[in-house]
DNA sequence: GATGAATGAGGGTTCATTCAT
DNA sequence: TATGAATGAACCCTCATTCAT
């Protein structure tokens, strides 16, 4: 269609902002062409509608990520390992993409409803199936507590990875891999002080 | 006003679950009228606007929330004891409120640039000094590391317990104490084998 | 239909201030009923609908100004005399129906339009009839100025009274007789001094 | 703003033109859309608000009567040509803003309290300091009856001039000159046959 | 590639009116 | 007589989208 990708993609990064800053129903697709320097109009030359945009943004963000898991999963280290560069992935996935997730945090749920949105379903259920596998594992091999109820276990790692995401700044002293340690060692050890 | 705070309520609790299952901006009040049974305009019998009956929905969760932390917080408990108690107290407050809190997460960020909202930024700071000052407390007194980043721990902490409204439903095999006692063994000792 | 003639008036009188005052479409029957110190619905006790309100408020105030027109007119009095007497009559009748004659400036025009305030065409018409023979008898003998264009003229007096319904405040230092006078010698006499 | 004055202006004209008709409150943006030959929701491509439109038909009016009046002001005229001229030029103004000025004398009043629409109280007020003062010298000078309520004269003769406004017909046999020197006769000499 | 102008569906809100109590 | 609650039509306005230029 558009016969440059690159101006694609600046308006992809500008629309992407602007979504994460206002939420995707309160962002007019006035207020993107004006961050973006045009009118309204002339964003649809580039792009077919305000979803498409959306949807844009969320599958190049979700490819990107399971490019990045992929190789982690294809190291086939520990399940203890599998973890921390799975956590250590995400938070850089957050640095790269910050926009890109703090929408899908925001809209997702609403989203899943249609179907040109199937891949964030499907995303989704293999995202749980890797981090279950993975705690299992882990239990099985003793290096994760036994008496964790595990879908709480992974619900309370991914959400605590990925919320960060709303208060993320990048370049705000914190790198990404300085943030996964951190919360890799709250994590796994706790916050309190070990009593033995 | 309206002299019957009855039907206020009840018809407060249908918006906010649809305000929760949809979000604020795309629910219309259309569709609120129709969850109650009623037509559109006659909801302006009760309410000022649209954004009122946001606002009383927030206000009243907030006035409980803070009810239930204050007591926790005159009870001088140890810095690890508040920490169990306000992790348990607010998720009895996820089960009684749970579209509050739903509601809160996805659009408190967008409704402090309003002065209506002002009592959300001054609650929202409340809460960041009570977690902080319980968190310093407790490294003080050798029962939380101290080699964590406060402030990380307090988010990790935060968000931790609350974005739990977005996946619990009421009545759902865990109780909210239930729900609050295995977070808090995850997040006090880590989800790790002890190795020592 | 209502058993209380008296209240039937005393809600029109409260009703013709309030639209004099803001206007016949932009006043609320809520509005009414508020000044009124009772509900909206109840209004509807009295009377069908706010447009038979303002046929009422608008009748009895026409009613009362053609008994004073007619009984000025039964008099027979030179053209001079008939022109003074009906001016003065029109002040005292814009002291005593203010509200009525500022709403009948401001909405008779649209009014007109619709078959149940067909009254206020006949009115109209026998106004301009009554007050065109005035000033052509003035003419014909010899008190009023021939070179006169007499619709003209009419308007301009005309006019010149029913206008003063919008800034006249009843018990505000001239009385309706005073006001008539210096009007009536404008009217007549000019505000230039004779040359002659 | 909009880069396109004159598309505006024909607007505006059409705007103005219902506004008189059928009165400010009474009109809806879909009657002006029909009269101009598009969908209601396009008119807000070239206004603001159905509010603004009615503000640029007053202030457009209100600058070139101005205009008008300053260009009279400036000749220095003894009272009594002064008063002929500015006379002169509201019935040329009438001629030319016909719908702004009936616009003008139905709504002002309600308009005033509204802080956008301030210009027309300063407006107001420099107008009935420019006539008072006209009236004033003109006593002072001998020109105009010394006998006379200076302040219900400039009613009378501000009225007497606006209200022609709305029976005023463009193109109906009078022109405004000739409209205006009936008028000044009228007011400067009265309708009464001189008696000595 | 972009603009200017318009469309048309729908959203929040108002308001005269109704009616059981 | 009046209230409380609701109706339903209409209103102002927004916004994603289209399209000739």
């Amino acid at each position: 269609m558009s016969p440059s990708p690159e101006r694609r993609g600046e308006l992809l990064a500008i629309a992407a902002d602007v979504f994460a800053e206002q939420g995707y129903n309160a962002t007019t697709v006035r207020k993107i062409a004006d961050a973006a320097g045009m009118l309204a109009g002339s964003l649809y030359y580039h792009f077919d509608s305000k979803e498409s945009m959306l949807e844009e943004i969320l599958s190049t963000f979700l490819t990107e990520l399971w490019d990045g898991y992929d190789t982690v999963l294809q190291s086939r280290l520990g399940p203890r390992e599998t973890l921390e560069a799975l956590v250590t992935e995400s938070f850089r996935e957050i640095d790269r993409h910050r926009s890109a997730v703090a929408i899908y945090q925001k809209e997702s749920r609403h989203l899943v409803a249609q179907a040109r949105f199937q891949y964030l379903t499907d995303s989704q259920q293999r995202f749980e199936k890797t981090w279950l596998t993975t705690l299992e594992r882990g239990v099985a091999e003793h290096v994760f507590r036994e008496d964790l109820d595990i879908r709480l276990a992974y619900r309370f790692v991914r959400d605590t990875v990925w919320v960060a995401a709303s208060w993320y700044r990048p370049g705000g002293g914190h790198s990404p891999e300085e943030i996964a340690r951190q919360y890799l060692s709250m994590v796994l050890d706790g916050i309190a002080v070990r009593t033995t």
